[in-house]
DNA sequence: GTCTATACTAAGATAGAC
DNA sequence: GTCTATCTTAGTATAGAC
């Protein structure tokens, strides 16, 4: 990556942070970083081209967050460690959460290459899960659930607070304690 | 409400529902009623007083569907069955969901009298939640978090589909048989 | 890689006639 | 209440010179 595009990045997202994804316009891109609107385009191929860098910069932060965790513990204690990681990023920043998480951006679809990033990172949390005997697809969906919920009420009520994360904890415990889907076998 | 201005809603949410929100333009508003795009300001005030109409109209339909509901059961029962029409009737459509759920819309706040019907709805689901003794803070925080959550899921991965909603039931018995927040007294 | 200039498209909103 | 005409703003993208 060269110098260039780690500043439009980096302009990109202050943008989104201070006003919103949707203020993010390759005027005000170049604006910050000090070049002409049109120069952008030796950088990106386009807007949704930015948009798609932005989704792959931050699943890139995000993935490297998680490496540095300490793999010490049992898989609940890394479960619960790995998920307040991703709730804590995805609540740190609204327009990141909406393009990380959410699909609500017109247009908007992540590349393949992208999207092997997001792939990732819900592979490991799904390793966790089947070491934890949540390993189902009803037993993953429903974790999933459980955190984005919690993420989208935070921001969406109280952005910037932990109203809603702070129960991330009690939360995952009940489900790994006590959750078992209609339909599924219990192995006790 | 004329008729013309049912007719106007009526357009904005067919959009809405084919492009997205970002798709309801006066312009396209206008096109579909038979009108010119400056005549839509005869029945409505702004671009934003369309959001706003169109956000009071959903609540209004949504809540005319709850007050339909058979009042018979136990407050578990009723609380179920509450959930599940509030949980359908968001992700029937993904554009609703967004405008009423989620605060995805740039700059679009809801005025105060539309908002008065989406705390409508919340006093709703909290006698429900007092009745069974999850009626604090944190259990509606946590209610709100695990119904929101599972619309989000469905709507961001599988529109149209049940593989998330299927879980509100017993997702829901969980919450409501071992859910206990961390700092606040058991009175089993 | 960056520039100027510009094409193109589209949106919300207002003025004033009928 | 609806029309035509227009204003204003703003965005993405391209052409071609340096």
């Amino acid at each position: 990556m060269t110098e260039r595009r780690r500043q439009i990045l980096l302009a990109a997202w202050d943008i989104a942070a201070e006003s919103g994804l949707g203020a993010v316009t390759l005027h005000e891109v170049a604006r910050r970083v000090g070049i002409r609107q049109p120069s952008l385009y030796a950088h990106v191929p386009s807007k949704a081209g930015l948009y798609d860098a932005m989704f792959a910069h931050a699943y890139g932060e995000l993935l490297a967050e998680i490496d540095r965790l300490p793999p010490r513990g049992t898989a609940r204690e890394q479960l619960v460690r790995l998920s307040r990681t991703i709730l804590d990023y995805a609540v740190a920043s609204p327009p990141r959460q909406q393009l990380l998480f959410q699909r609500t951006i017109p247009g908007f679809e992540p590349s393949a290459e992208s999207y092997a990033l997001a792939q990732r990172l819900i592979d490991r949390c799904v390793s966790l899960l089947s070491a934890l005997g949540a390993g189902s697809p009803a037993h993953v969906d429903v974790y999933t659930a459980v955190v984005a919920g919690l993420g989208a009420q935070q921001i969406a009520n109280e952005p910037g607070g932990d109203r809603w994360t702070r129960h991330l904890e009690p939360l995952l415990d009940l489900f790994l304690t006590g959750f078992h889907p209609v339909g599924e076998d219990r192995a006790d």
